[in-house]
DNA sequence: CACACTTCAGTTTTT
DNA sequence: CTGAAGTGTG
């Protein structure tokens, strides 16, 4: 029976599958199947007669769990496994015993959003300190939220001011922050973790009967996991002792977030007597790929060492490229990901693009769309259970179905507007406030609020009413029904429908979006029945990613965090550059450089086939453009299995690489210096000014990069010579082209017919030209490629010379 | 009270 | 360049 689930796993996955008594650990590297082997195990406990509901699984995100859900479904159907994040599995448990800690079973749950405001109106009369002492709302807000993950109180921050006022006032914003929940019957997502510690601990039999009831517990991305949910494990596993955790040291990438690498690295201190089971073959990768992961990640100090094999081929080099602007990145990408899908070997779907921030989004987004003509989705970015409406249409329904939730009903007593400004929202929470009561019972009470006239004492009422019909009404409503009802009845649709036409629309899209989700949650529910708080619930706790639904046609965009539990078969990262990737918040501190190294490690770890890396040596930032630094990261890959292209230089070549064949002549190591000095600490002389020296365009010339240690640079020329070779495009090559790069072209050389170069396209003639001065826009045909728009003063384009057929 | 306008500040990652 | 908060006008 349980054999067919051994049979294909290699002898440590088989372990780690069979082992099911006691604590139990398996460092599962990059790409070792570890999935695989989780769910495995669940199957096989079942097969051994453990009944499923004593069986807990915790995953990283909702669509993890999701997807293992259908898994275990596949292989045993109908097993009652419990499968879900921390959080969810906390909610639930706060649902059913929150009552000891003072949470009403009916409680909301605070989303981000919520929470910041909440924060914010508890700073009001403390404004000049707050000032005084270089602090804002969120910073205040999230050192409350890590103080909850570490189980800790407040701690101000590394360059506070006056350590001493700064801790008195988060202290004391802490509790009105909490008695404001409280008040509203509220949580936000780290009280879920917070109250469920306090659960366990101060309600020794309620602990010793959930103990009981989940006697086999995994937990997946251990190395994640922080204070507040090593707790929780803790209270789960006081007696019985069967917890599997499975992760990797080397991902740990949620550390800002109060995760504690220290949770696996002292696992086997915790668990006395546990077994370490260790998956490090790697299925997922080619050999260069690992090489570089494997290289890069071993200049953390704070880590146990581990080797990565893999049996997979060797694969092509990994290329890291150096770009003149964002925009040229951006570009380069595109272009290179319509190589790509041009030759067949790869649809749009295998391929993503990652990058640190979500900043970075727009332009790769852009050009992807605009200029490739390809479909791509980000995952995350303005999340959409984010956007106005959707937050709109979702706090009527918190309103409506928690009358304490002063924030939610704020947000829409005047929303539509409906004459309740500013002022008599004012004066409706003054009149609360002295009498210690919600928002919505001094609606009731409105003909007492002092200075209400008439028309606004109607007004409240007939507000008050349609909440109170609303509750109602999601008593009996499945979820779709009700948010539905939402949207006609309490006149939100009619606002949309007065805006204009364009935006109308695509906002009255995500409401009617929003129905669908509830119908599917609906769907996804069965027959017991869905109700409308689950569903609420369910929006609430879930992120991009969960929702990110693979069409199947796109590129896919996400930051490096996002893509965590992926793998794609093509895989670009950008912006490898000092201040992003690392990011400017790590450089103090080397353990948040050494989790920014991870951070990159898990990016290329999702590569199966190619890897691109790039940098630029100017990027716009804050709207105004600077020069970058090399990114540290780029000095720690090893040489034989990296590519170095440098495609920043072109324009400031007088003679030009583009011209004919043979090596073209790098005046300093392309990425200033990077390919040549990987022995070096990681921290030292962080490359930078020196690199800049290549932009100097008549800078000292270093040799040809031929040697066999040192990385080949290639230029555009070489790119474009390589790539029409390829495709058998010979006339077109850019070999003729001149030099070209970020330069400025200026759009009064520019006619129609004019010839000119691209250095990815090669050449081509203007067949229209558009608008004049700076905005002036080009279309022009290229032999490779049709025909292309640019900006022309924005564009790389090179006028070449005596081929001016226009006037 | 609503709306349009200005100014201002600020930019990590997410359950 | 973006979003939030503040100011002034109808």
């Amino acid at each position: 029976m349980s054999r067919e689930l051994l049979n294909d796993l290699t002898p440590a996955q088989q372990e780690a599958v069979t082992t099911i008594e006691g604590p139990l650990l398996v460092v599962a590297a990059a790409g070792s199947g570890k999935t695989r082997v989780i769910t495995r195990r669940v199957a096989h406990m079942l097969s051994s007669g453990i009944p499923g509901g004593s069986i807990l699984a915790l995953t990283f995100t909702n669509k993890a769990a999701g997807e293992m859900k259908e898994r275990v479904e596949a292989l045993r159907p109908g097993s009652g496994v419990w499968l879900g994040t921390f959080h969810s599995l906390c909610a639930r448990l706060l649902r059913q015993y929150g009552k000891a800690v003072g949470l009403d079973p009916g409680f909301t749950i605070f989303d981000t959003q919520d929470r910041l405001k909440a924060v914010k109106q508890i700073l009001v009369p403390h404004e000049e300190l707050v000032d005084h002492l270089n602090l804002s709302a969120d910073k205040i807000d999230n050192i409350i939220s890590r103080a909850k993950n570490d189980l800790s109180a407040p701690v101000p921050g590394l360059s506070s001011i006056d350590r001493e006022a700064e801790e008195k006032l988060l202290a004391l914003v802490y509790r009105e922050y909490q008695e404001l929940l409280r008040r509203q019957n509220a949580a936000d997502f780290d009280d879920l973790l917070t109250s469920t510690v306090e659960l366990l601990k101060e309600h020794p039999v309620i602990r010793r009967e959930l103990d009981h009831r989940f006697r086999y517990i995994m937990v997946d991305e251990y190395q994640d996991t922080n204070l507040a949910q090593y707790a929780i494990l803790r209270g789960l596993n006081a007696e019985v002792k069967n917890l599997c955790a499975t992760g990797d040291p080397d991902q740990s990438i949620y550390g800002w977030r109060g995760a504690n690498l220290n949770n696996i690295l002292e696992f086997e201190k915790d668990y006395p007597g546990c077994k370490v089971v260790k998956l490090e073959h790697n299925y997922r990768s080619t050999k260069n790929i690992l090489a570089v992961a494997d290289h890069l990640i071993k200049y953390n100090k704070k880590r146990k060492p581990k080797q990565l094999l893999t049996s997979n081929p060797g694969g092509s080099p990994i290329r890291v490229t150096t770009y003149g602007s964002e925009r040229n990145e951006a570009e380069g990408v595109a272009d290179h990901i319509v190589r790509l899908i041009r030759s067949g070997k790869y649809k749009a779907a295998d391929i993503a693009v990652f990058y640190r921030v979500s900043a970075l989004s727009r332009t790769l987004e852009m050009a992807i769309k605009q200029r490739a003509k390809l479909p791509c989705q980000i995952v995350g970015g303005v999340s959409f259970y984010e956007r106005t409406e959707i937050k709109d249409i979702l706090a009527y329904a918190h309103a409506a179905m928690n009358p304490k939730n002063n924030i939610a009903l704020a947000r829409i007593i005047n929303t539509p507007t409906r004459g309740l400004g500013k002022v008599a929202l004012e004066r409706l929470a003054d009149y609360a406030k002295t009498r210690g009561i919600p928002l919505a019972e001094a609606c009731r009470q409105a003909s007492a609020v002092p200075g209400f006239k008439d028309r606004i004492i109607a007004t409240v009422r007939d507000f008050i009413m349609m909440l109170d019909e609303l509750k109602h009404h999601s008593e009996t409503d499945p979820p779709a029904e009700f948010i539905d009802r939402i949207r006609r009845e309490t006149g939100y649709q009619a606002m949309l429908d007065s805006l204009p036409d364009a935006e109308a629309k695509e906002r009255t899209d995500n409401v009617l979006e929003l129905i669908t989700a509830a119908r599917q949650f609906e769907a996804d529910s069965g027959e017991s029945n869905a109700s409308v708080r689950d569903f609420l619930e369910q929006a609430t706790l879930s992120s991009a990613v969960d929702r990110w639904a693979d069409d199947g046609g796109s590129i896919t965009l996400m930051t490096m965090h996002a893509a965590k539990g992926l793998e794609f078969p093509v895989v670009f990262i950008v912006g490898l550059e000092e201040g992003i990737l690392p990011h400017h918040r790590a450089k103090e501190s080397p353990s948040e450089m050494e989790e920014e190294r991870r951070l990159l490690f898990v990016g290329i770890t999702r590569a199966q086939k190619e890897l691109y890396l790039s940098h630029c040596r100017v990027r716009e930032f804050r709207g105004s453009r600077s020069a970058t630094i090399d990114s540290p990261f780029l000095r720690e890959l090893p040489f034989d299995c990296v590519e170095r292209v440098n495609l920043a230089d072109e324009s400031t070549s007088p003679g030009g690489y583009w011209s004919e064949g043979g090596y073209s002549r790098p005046r300093t190591p392309g990425l200033g210096g990077t390919g040549y000095s990987s022995g070096r600490s990681p921290y030292a002389g962080s490359a930078g000014p020196a690199s800049r020296a290549s932009q100097d365009p008549y800078g000292p010339i270093s040799k040809p990069a031929l040697s066999e240690t040192r990385p080949r640079i290639m230029t555009a020329g070489d790119l474009a010579r390589a790539h029409a070779a390829k495709s058998g495009q010979a006339g077109a090559t850019a070999s003729t082209a001149a030099p070209v790069g970020p330069g400025r072209p200026d759009p009064a050389d520019f006619r129609i017919g004019t010839a000119v170069a691209h250095p990815a396209y090669g050449v081509g003639r203007v067949v229209s030209l558009e608008g004049n001065g700076p905005k002036a826009k080009a279309k022009v045909r290229f032999a490779t490629r049709g025909e292309v728009s640019f900006v022309i003063a924005l564009s790389p384009l090179k006028v070449l010379p005596g081929r001016n057929s226009g006037v």
